[in-house]
RNA sequence: GCCUCGGUAGCUCAGUUGGAUAGAGCAACUGCCUUCUAAGCAGUAGGUCAUGGGUUCGAAUCCCGUCCGGGGUACCA
């Protein structure tokens, strides 16, 4: 067994050195805010910068005198500094080779590096993610939430935090009884079977079929002089559906029948969608089996005097203590609210399982939801309920603007994902790529492009701002994409495979003194890795971790076109530019891996 | 109205707790395959960081105002 080797970084190493530096200098013991290490901008010489100017007013000297005094000092100090530059205000230290060549020997052996394992203090964090109604498919706007939610449970898991994985299916109320009443109205001969149509989307359609009839009830009424507000309470089909949903409430079992029927087949086409995506779940609630549970919860809380009740006996909640509003809970006539159902939710998981952290992964539009949820879960006696983190993230939009159900506006998930696949196959059929596999390889590998393509290109962006999606564009393959990333691995993994097959075998003895630029700007980069996994995880980001692989690969790209790997001759060169590769193939497939994003072998 | 988030190159996006000359990709133009995969590499061009003030050695970043845009403010979900 290994001894466990603590190791220091070299930015903390440093920032105490000037810490003491600066006291032993000028008498001044400065506060750790002030000392700013950082990485030297690429386009000056150095690899980590101390900012001086902080000190200057403790020195009374000029910022180069001071920078110099302090460089001097820890030249002496910190074994790993080999040499400094005072530019400016800028302290610019050069760290020794051999320093980096270490961080590559220990990521290189690390099988885990930069992934933090499960220890005795592990939290137990639930993320729920996709939440889908059952009355359409799953669309452009799902595939955002669907991907951040995955991402983020792995790069919690990453973290050191034990992650379920969760989603809650509103699979009742007026929308669905929609879909049921036009299916029963319009053609109740229909199924995914007869018809080829995948389930959800059938539903989907009888949910379009609904909207358009109730929509020429309503401009008929009108055109009789109705206003448009009670035209919209008095049409035929609504009235239907209300009493539709009367009956589903109170258990007829010919409605019930007809909802688990229709829910099944969308069920069954989320499942394939899902599969498609590359996500899951550790475990799935239904809002038909929370709602009753919520609706409880709030009465209890009336019982304990945490919430109110108004004449009209509808129940609600003050929050105006908290600088909020009042907050409906349960309607007049005894009904339940959206937010009933969460509480419900939450009080059937606080029973399930052990929950540190409650994470949400919900649109910006629910924020205030999510503000309130928190205090009425609190006020509820949820331990995790003051603190639950709503991942709040943009929406998608589109160049011609919002996405909406109703006008059919929406990007339809499965076509996306099958036109992003056809997109990748001509693109490799033009490229002259993949000739050698076998047909069902190929179409992995094409599946495997156009994914990654796909999730790429919705991750890489800051999860917390909207983001344009141009189906024209988007699809692109080249420059800041996944398939790029992906073609670079690929690409090492070509050389990785030529050198097996001259028996050439990495060892992990580096033994070079002499780094070239770009050899040493990809170990620096390399290093970097654990923490940007920390830093994704305590911002909640993917974005971080998809901008950190591209920089990486972009730098590898540089260093495979300048250098040689397996025709350099100095054999001990040619094994650390080995070692470089692998290393660099196996931190990209780490950080993709996170992102939900699988690489191939060969493209 | 009030609350909230945003505005960086023609387009899509990065930009660390305030630090050096604000960076990528796409699109445009120009080079580089007899050599480990050219889905690559190199170069040219492209900016009043919405705007006006303030804070300070230093502001895209922090504070205040203004303009523009998104979202919220339901007995909808």
């Amino acid at each position: 067994m290994r001894p466990k080797i603590i190791k220091m970084k070299i930015e903390t190493i440093i920032q105490s050195a000037v810490q003491e530096a600066v006291t032993e200098l000028y008498y001044f013991s400065p506060d750790v805010t002030q000392i700013q290490v950082q990485n030297t901008k690429k386009d000056q010489k150095g690899d980590i910068t101390i900012v001086v100017f902080p000190f200057v007013r403790i020195s009374k000297k000029s910022p180069e005198e001071t920078g110099r005094e302090i460089g001097n000092y820890i030249l002496k100090k910190v074994n790993s500094v080999e040499s400094f530059e005072v530019v400016k205000g800028f302290l610019n230290l050069n760290i020794k080779n051999e320093y980096w060549i270490n961080g590559l020997v220990s990521s290189f052996n690390e099988s885990t590096f930069g992934i933090a394992e499960h220890s005795e203090d592990t939290k137990t964090v639930m993320v729920e993610y996709s939440s889908p109604n059952t009355n359409k498919p799953l669309h452009l706007g799902h595939i955002r939430n669907n991907l951040l939610g995955y991402s983020i449970s792995e790069i919690l898991k990453a973290n050191g935090n034990k992650v379920i994985k969760t989603n809650i299916v509103n699979d009742r109320g007026i929308h669905i009884c929609k879909s049921m009443y036009a299916w029963q109205q319009w053609g109740s001969d229909r199924t995914p079977e007869n018809t080829g149509i995948k389930g959800d989307h059938l539903v989907g359609e009888c949910y379009v079929e609904f909207n358009n009839h109730y929509k020429a009830e309503v401009d008929e009424l009108v055109k009789q002089g109705m206003t448009e507000e009670l035209a919209e309470n008095n049409a035929p089909s609504m009235l239907a559906v209300r009493e539709m949903l009367r009956k589903w409430e109170a258990h007829d079992l010919e409605t019930i029948q007809l909802w688990h029927t229709m829910n099944g087949w969308v069920y069954k086409g989320f499942d394939e969608t899902y599969k498609k995506l590359g996500v899951d779940f550790d475990k799935i609630y239904y809002e038909s089996e929370t709602y009753l549970v919520g609706k409880d919860e709030v009465l209890r809380g009336l019982d304990e005097n945490i919430f109110f009740q108004k004449d009209d006996s509808s129940v609600w909640a003050d929050l105006t203590g908290e600088g909020l509003d009042q907050k409906i809970l349960l309607r007049s006539d005894g009904t339940s609210v959206y937010i009933t159902q969460d509480i419900g939710t939450a009080k059937m998981r606080y029973n399930d399982f052990s929950i540190d952290k409650m994470v949400y992964v919900v649109g910006n539009e629910q924020n205030y939801h999510f503000q309130i949820l928190a205090v009425l879960l609190d006020k509820l006696g949820f331990k995790w309920g003051k603190d639950l983190y709503h991942f709040s993230y943009g929406m998608v939009e589109l160049p011609s603007g919002k996405m909406k159900s109703r006008e059919g506006t929406v990007v339809d998930a499965d076509d996306l994902i099958e036109e992003m696949i056809s997109v990748a196959r001509n693109m490799s059929a033009e490229l002259g790529k993949l000739e050698s596999l076998s047909q069902e390889e190929a179409e992995n590998t094409f599946r495997m492009i156009a994914l990654g393509a796909l999730k790429y290109f919705i991750l890489k962006v800051d999860p917390r701002k909207n983001m344009l999606f141009n189906p024209a564009e988007s699809i692109d393959f080249n420059g800041n994409t996944g398939p790029f990333i992906q073609y670079t691995h690929a690409r090492i993994k070509s050389v990785l495979r030529k050198a097996a097959e001259k028996q050439i075998e990495l060892t992990i003895d580096i033994d070079i003194k002499e780094l070239s630029t770009k050899e040493k700007e990809l170990l620096k980069t390399i290093s970097l890795f654990p923490e940007v996994v920390k830093d994704a995880g305590a911002n909640y980001s993917p974005a971080i971790i998809a901008n950190f692989i591209y920089e990486l690969v972009k730098e590898y790209n540089q260093f495979y076109h300048d250098h040689s790997i397996l025709l350099e001759e100095d054999a001990a060169r040619r094994n650390f530019r080995l070692v470089l590769s692998a290393t660099v193939a196996k931190i990209a497939s780490s950080g993709m891996k996170l992102l939900g994003i699988e690489m191939p072998e060969r493209m």
